[in-house]
DNA sequence: CTACCAACGTTGGAGTTCCCAACGAATGAC
DNA sequence: GTCATTCGTTGGGAACTCCAACGTTGGTAG
């Protein structure tokens, strides 16, 4: 009789697979994404606006293309956010005169303003989520979490 | 001049807001996922139904409802994981007798098997995830992960 | 100068996860 | 017996991610 057959042999699957590092970094990470997005809904905005926001801020004048690259999202969302953004007046987009292909994007002072807010709304949440830990077990935790991410590269 | 007018206030905005715990969170889930799910996927199986199956070897005959509780899925979306893994007989829904609401869910045996196998691909996909670290750092960043995740109760 | 290929913004569509509302059937409490 | 609750199921929607295609524009090789 195999292992596999044998009754009781995948007993604790569950919690096996629930100390799992991707199932946990899922619910951490479903955590992180609820508290950041009650916290910029308070400003009515939402995460994507708010990291484009932030790099558009960065960047200066920018193309869509160049800020999709950065922040990781894609062109055809970025088309969404940018859209959402202006109609807000937070960005400009005007054409590029050095590259009629490209838009050149533009935090305006609005932009500025708001940005100054949600990094703040951003920033409480964070908090709120690393409330388990101290400074130093945040420090450490950060340190470890970018190894893991930066072996993605 | 408001410091949130004055140019340059925002700098560093964006490398600000990807060093945030939620941003890397984020970032290391998508990466978690893709991995886990390359993995089951060489097995023609995706990451819910693996957890619903793990549920189903550990809880023994049981209602839809629990499995749902106890891993944290929909009941909509459960019904559809249910009838895919029923569909390749890796579970059993019959009938409850001592209460006509319920289904109980049992492991076949050919789930039980399968469960063997899809336990190895996720474990090598995990190994791959924290790559970075050595064993006492992993074992540092699940516990300290784990107070994180354990802090939405 | 003319092809050709690459990049740009945009549109359309699909897939996953999560959440909510409603329904008929069945159960349990009062 | 009445009523609230639970169960499985169906339907729909919000949010994020990803891919394929298209017309336009730019750069480059011949």
């Amino acid at each position: 009789m195999a292992d596999e057959d044998r009754p009781g042999a995948s007993t604790a699957a569950l919690a096996r697979i629930q100390t799992l590092p991707s199932w946990l970094l899922n619910r951490a990470s479903a955590r992180g994404r609820r508290l950041v997005a009650e916290a910029l809904a308070r400003d009515g905005m939402r995460m994507p606006h708010h990291a484009v926001l932030s790099a558009v801020a960065d960047l200066g004048p920018v193309a869509q293309a160049e800020l999709g690259r950065t922040t990781g999202f894609d062109p055809k969302d970025m088309v969404g956010i940018l859209n959402d953004l202006q109609a807000q007046d937070l960005v400009s987009r005007a054409p590029d005169p050095s590259d009629r292909r490209k838009n050149a994007i533009t935090l305006t002072p609005a932009g500025r303003r708001r940005l100054a807010r949600l990094a703040k709304l951003g920033d409480e949440a964070n908090e709120t989520l690393l409330a388990a830990l101290t400074p130093a077990e945040r420090e450490l935790f950060l340190a470890l979490l970018t190894r893991v991410v930066e072996e993605d590269a």
